[in-house]
RNA sequence: GGGCACGUAGCUCAGUCCGGACAGAGCGUCGGACUUCUAAUCCGGUGGUCGUGGGUUCGAAUCCCAUCGUGCCCGCCA
């Protein structure tokens, strides 16, 4: 609704103003302060008062003068405070409102007949999933599901980065070294055992005389050769080390949970030809050269200075030369492309933009947004070097750390609804994952994050089970309405009698869900629905505290509270949903 | 050396893109509220040179310039 009242307030501001013969460029429409009683406000009077050579708050009443809002259905009383000239919503506003958050569908924009494809997390897949790397899948994840409610349709890809040398290396240390000269691996699972060979074999080459290591880099080689020519056996070799880890780092990702629609081999793209094609057509380019051998893209005219490598001396493709070819691959089958990276890939991100424009792609199909990475407090995190913290680690404590509050809270809960043991294990993993995530996805993703157990695991307002518990509070109302014969009929309220301003703000704050649904997802900052979620937690718990919902004392009024739960109930769930954490129905 | 990001309360962060009403939360700390739909809650107190210095503007945390600090990147790795 709120999307609606903004349309009408800037239509009433601009009829205003030109009637008054103003210009209407810069309407200067926000959001007033808390304790203003107003939806939006305008600040047009500052800039008018020059012009009109009257001081701003006469302007502002001449302008509030003109306005008519007799024909807005959302538009109330319009006023002014000083300067500032306040619209307030109307009863419509509050009536529609009640109205459209009765369905679960809330916070969904009408589909848009865009398709987008989200890529993110692309992890090598070199080992387990660690915490260096989890601000990836959770921030992607939550930038495909607010596409998803705003009306998109998403895909979400990970892409395979399955033909580089360090796979080639991979593989070779898997077929040359012997697990019984390898380590216990930490988890019984294919990437923990597997990366166990990853290590040793950069070690192994670190150590090795120059003779050994020759020998070695050739075998490398010629794994690297097999992937570019495309040969059957290389690629069987290669893709038997790459698809058993990758299936092990798909069940940390799961947990998270992180789901994708579809993965994407970059080998994918050597072998179908395309990347050799790319490699000519890119040769023919103005900007091509030829450098040592090798083929570089002169990009000084996009500012940047270093040329672009996209073909090695010895004829063999690069990482982003088959990024190219896939890039191209997503524009025949996606209206736009989304690519979640970590913050080191921006000049790459630079480079493959230009070359794409180079190669007559319409680059405003790309999107790259980038994030800083979670470094440890002695340092970054690398799974090469085995250092970290693993993803599976930090959720199992988080998990354990949650069964713990469960269980501590059961000797004083009020509530007699006896939660079992599997309830108990429920919450603990809606609780303990929901808080890394929401830990995570509720800052802006540029800034950077030192990892700390004590921080990350945090059970504090202003984390997930803060917004969780409000799920659950909403819940219990209506189950408990449930079984004491209450249907809750949202069509029978009547929203006039929700009076109370406890009442009222809830319902504002219900009312922007999809405005910030459709920012969060305009501007790919899944964080401002973090920040929305935990005002509308505040909202609820005053509400919640005010006013009575079963306890109510005139019948029409329950009736309208029950549907008001049921309003927030719905806007909190998709809230999560977005953000991709669990809504416990019960805590 | 060049480029990009970040710097807001003791700590962790919103707000910055698109300038506007006294800069907001949480944690911490101090005090208060459970016979009342779940106290993982709520209420009150405490706490800020918005890194620093200039500039633009009626108005700057927000825009511009400079500067300091931190992180990331700077062709045949991914």
């Amino acid at each position: 609704m709120f999307r609606e009242f903004r349309r009408e307030v800037e239509d009433a501001l601009t009829a205003a103003l030109t009637s008054m013969d103003l210009p209407t460029d810069d309407l200067g429409v926000e959001e007033p302060p808390e304790d203003v009683p107003a939806v939006l406000a305008s600040s047009v009077a500052f800039r008018l008062a020059g012009e009109l050579g009257q001081a701003p708050p006469q302007v502002a009443a001449r302008v509030a003068d003109e306005i008519d809002g007799s024909g807005y259905e959302y538009v109330g009383d319009v006023g002014t405070q000083g300067p500032y000239v306040n619209f307030e919503v109307s009863d419509a506003y509050y009536a529609a409102t009640l109205d459209g958050s009765g369905d679960e569908s809330w916070g969904r924009l009408e589909d848009r007949g865009t398709s987008v494809v989200v890529e993110h997390t692309s992890a090598n897949p070199t080992g387990p999933v660690h915490v260096g790397r989890a601000r990836n899948p959770i921030i992607g994840d939550a930038i495909a599901n607010s596409l998803d409610f705003a009306g998109y349709d998403v895909t979400r890809e990970y892409y395979v980065n399955d033909a580089g040398r360090q796979m080639a290396l991979f593989t070779w240390a898997y077929e040359r070294f012997d697990e019984e000269d390898l380590p216990v691996p930490e988890r019984d699972r294919a990437d923990y055992e597997f990366v166990r060979y990853y290590r040793k074999g950069n070690a192994w080459l670190d150590d090795a005389d120059e003779e050994e290591a020759e020998a070695a880099e050739a075998e490398i080689e010629a794994i690297i050769r097999g992937l570019e020519t495309g040969d059957d056996e290389t690629y069987e070799r290669v893709s038997h080390v790459v698809d058993s880890v990758l299936a092990g780092m798909r069940e940390s990702l799961g947990r998270l949970p992180a789901e994708f629609d579809r993965f994407v081999k970059e080998t994918q793209f050597l072998r179908d030809g395309s990347s050799d094609a790319l490699v000519d057509r890119l040769r023919e380019s103005q900007y091509a050269e030829r450098d040592e051998g090798a083929w570089v893209l002169d990009l000084e005219e996009w500012g940047i200075e270093k040329s672009f490598v996209f073909l090695r001396s010895d004829g063999t493709t690069l990482y982003t030369t088959r990024d190219l070819a896939h890039h191209e691959w997503k524009f025949e089958r996606f209206d736009e492309a989304i690519t979640v990276l970590g913050e080191d890939q921006k000049l790459h991100a630079d480079q493959l933009e230009a070359a794409l424009e180079i190669l007559g792609n319409d680059i405003d199909q790309l999107t790259s947004t980038f994030y800083s990475w979670v470094n440890l407090p002695e340092g970054g995190m690398s799974t090469r070097e085995g250092t970290g913290v693993d993803l599976d680690d930090l959720l199992d404590e988080a998990i354990d750390r949650a069964r713990d509050e469960v269980e501590k809270r059961l000797d004083s809960r009020i509530r007699d609804d006896e939660l079992d043991d599997d309830d108990v294990e429920r919450i603990a993993h809606q609780v303990g994952i929901g808080a890394v995530r929401y830990d995570i996805v509720s800052k802006q993703p540029t800034k950077g994050i030192t990892f700390e157990w004590e921080r990350a695991l945090d059970f504090e307002a202003q984390s997930a089970p803060y917004v969780q518990y409000v799920h659950a509070r909403a819940c219990g109302i209506l189950d408990e309405a449930d079984s004491e014969g209450l249907t809750v009929d949202p069509t029978a309220a009547d929203p006039a009698v929700l009076d109370h301003p406890a009442e009222r703000e809830l319902l504002r704050t219900i009312a922007r869900f999809p405005a910030v649904v459709e920012t969060a997802a305009e501007d790919l900052e899944p964080h401002t629905v973090a920040t929305y979620v935990r005002e509308f937690a505040e909202a609820f718990n005053a509400f919640y505290r005010e006013c009575q919902v079963l306890g109510a004392e005139r019948e029409e009024v329950r009736t309208a509270r029950l549907a008001l739960v049921v309003a927030a109930r719905n806007t909190v769930a998709n809230a999560l949903a977005v953000l991709g954490i669990a809504a416990p129905t019960s805590m």
